[in-house]
DNA sequence: AATAAGCCTGAAAACGATTACATCAATGGC
DNA sequence: GCCATTGATGTAATCGTTTTCAGGCTTATT
């Protein structure tokens, strides 16, 4: 393996001319570049990028930490991030947070350890003011989350407004007896698509009996077992707000094990728009959220706070219903289906 | 920041001790161990893993090539990867092929001049005689793929036998009458699946008529096609071996579309027993991929591979049948259901 | 023609670890 | 009691870049 003293010796240059031909930043003659390009052509160079980095303090790494590698849309996720980031010849360093607050921490330690230029952390078990902490230390950006005093890090998507629309498109069918299926309340997302519940149905006018909502795990098992709590509540429903696809296909199934039909008995709106949410019979209505764009904009923003790069645009992404077959009108038969 | 130097002077020893200290190899006496230990902790030091690099000519890393990082189970590979390689404190660095060769080797090129200590990777398109050239350049493991001649660096999958065992299951059941919908040729492991489809074939003395196998994407959308192609040639046919699960579902959802019922009227068998096999009704009968024992063998062979770390294991696993609701014997009345 | 202002380039000092080699003391075998 | 061996430590070279500083050469300004 080559050096940049042998390239430069061939080029009968010094070895910090040919440093600048590769950094570029500073002028070069052309005579002189094209040289230098034509011996590290010669001698295949590739920099040496530990000596690199010694040099310049500086990793050309990202750290990525995950809270759950094998989550839903992390695979988006990453795709996303990992080419914004190539393109500017960044490196990913991937840690797993493996589901436990500890493990999150070491992971975002290990990072540091390796000295990332930036971390993008995408953590719910992580408290606020640690991520506060931790973004005086180092460029940081969260991601899928919102964390007060650090909006312009945050790059997230608009869980309330989701809720919402999901909620108001019951309504608009004619729906007035809605329960809710909510993901784990120290979730943010979960939360925050609660609230977007609870606004559409106080815009409607309408109450949220006591015991409308179930919390529930994200797991399909937690819908099916949601249903069981609402029937066993005594609780008249129509219709069905869910936090997200599998809670949603999980109540969808065991309301079908019932003997209830969807969406003649009961209608469900879903969340996350998974690309199985058309698999059950019928089609899953849901709302979609915009991963790719959140993962363009998180990436977008850590290089501007590693590297200066210039950037610019929303951290904060809408989402939209996508209709399929699980909402229909109540049939008046049915306003007290349990 | 503080260097080794600080420490080294805290400790009143040199820095070659407290490099030895860190590093464990060779012996120290124990006073000095702990006096260089409470240094390193009252500086708070961390060593520079750059300068670390550079002197040892090491970097710690394991670079991974994924062909697309959204893919099925890549997920589920990823968290066992990553939790394996930091065990022994080693980072994985990421790439993505975004499913293109070019962008395969250019991600094999990226890693390699980030000088990862090893390489795992995962890809259908780089030619075998790629493969086993790069394992002369690195530490190599190739994952989910068997390359002649590199099986000892290989961990993948006994896809043949997985589509053996689903044929199986289908001849058993009585099937006589039994189409495949395969995936893409020029990928092993579709060939793999279809080799043991033949091969069940064959054993029960069943021929398999010329247009009972088709080819699909991979794709859901596919196997709705793969349906309306087997009819369209005429061909009889009561069961469907097919090549993955997104495809069997399409198969499937499109059979009741044509107002055909699974499994009275067809039976089906999928292959990769994704998390939501069981969302369609009823539930999909599929081949279980266990993916996760493949990443942990991946990751003890390239350690034992770029660090000599012991290791032993199997590199090739077996698959398992998992029963759900969509295979049943063939109702006499429709041995010719087209 | 003298001076100033750019460009371009080279010399050499970092950057912060690892490690080959040397040293010295203690131990053990004969 | 001598020599060889082993164990613990220090010295100093080394890894291959980047970057500061200084200086030489052009070109423009007056």
């Amino acid at each position: 393996m080559s050096t940049i003293r042998e390239v430069a010796k061939l080029a009968g240059v010094s070895p910090a001319t040919v440093s600048r031909v590769m950094n570029g930043e500073v002028p070069v003659a052309d005579d002189t570049r094209r040289r230098v390009e034509e011996a590290m052509q010669r001698l295949g160079y590739r920099p040496n990028s530990f000596a690199r980095s010694l040099a310049s303090n500086r990793s050309d790494c990202i750290g990525l930490v995950i809270s759950h590698l094998a989550g839903p849309f992390m695979g988006t996720l990453m795709v996303n991030l990992e080419e914004r980031l190539r393109l500017h010849q960044k490196s990913l360093l991937v840690a797993s947070g493996h589901n436990e607050l500890i493990r999150e921490q070491e992971s975002i330690d290990f990072l540091m350890s390796r000295r990332c230029d930036g971390l993008l952390v995408q953590s719910d078990r992580l408290h606020d003011d640690v991520l506060v902490a931790l973004a005086a230390q180092i460029p940081l950006v969260v991601i899928n989350r919102r964390v007060p005093g650090l909006e312009s890090q945050c790059s997230y998507v608009d869980n309330q407004q989701g809720g919402y629309l999901a909620t108001r498109h019951l309504i608009e069918q004619g729906h007035r007896h809605i329960a809710c299926i909510t993901g784990p309340r120290w979730k943010q997302d979960a939360t925050q698509r609660l609230a977007g519940f609870h606004q559409a149905m106080e815009e409607a006018g309408l109450s949220v009996p006591e015991g409308a909502v179930v919390e529930g795990t994200w797991q399909e098992s937690s819908g099916r077992e949601a249903v069981d709590t609402l029937r066993r509540r005594g609780l008249p429903f129509t219709a069905l707000a869910v936090g997200n696809d599998d809670m949603a296909i999980g109540a969808m199934l065991h309301l079908k094990e019932l003997g209830l039909s969807v969406p003649e008995d009961v209608s469900l709106v879903g969340f996350d728009d998974e690309v199985y949410a058309h698999y059950v019979t019928p089609g899953l209505t849901s709302v979609h959220v915009p991963v790719d764009r959140m993962a363009q904009a998180a990436s977008g923003r850590i290089m501007s706070l590693a590297y200066d790069a210039p950037w610019q645009g929303p951290l904060c992404f809408s989402t939209h219903l996508v209709e399929r077959g699980t909402v229909a009108p109540p049939s008046s038969a049915h306003v007290t289906p349990c």
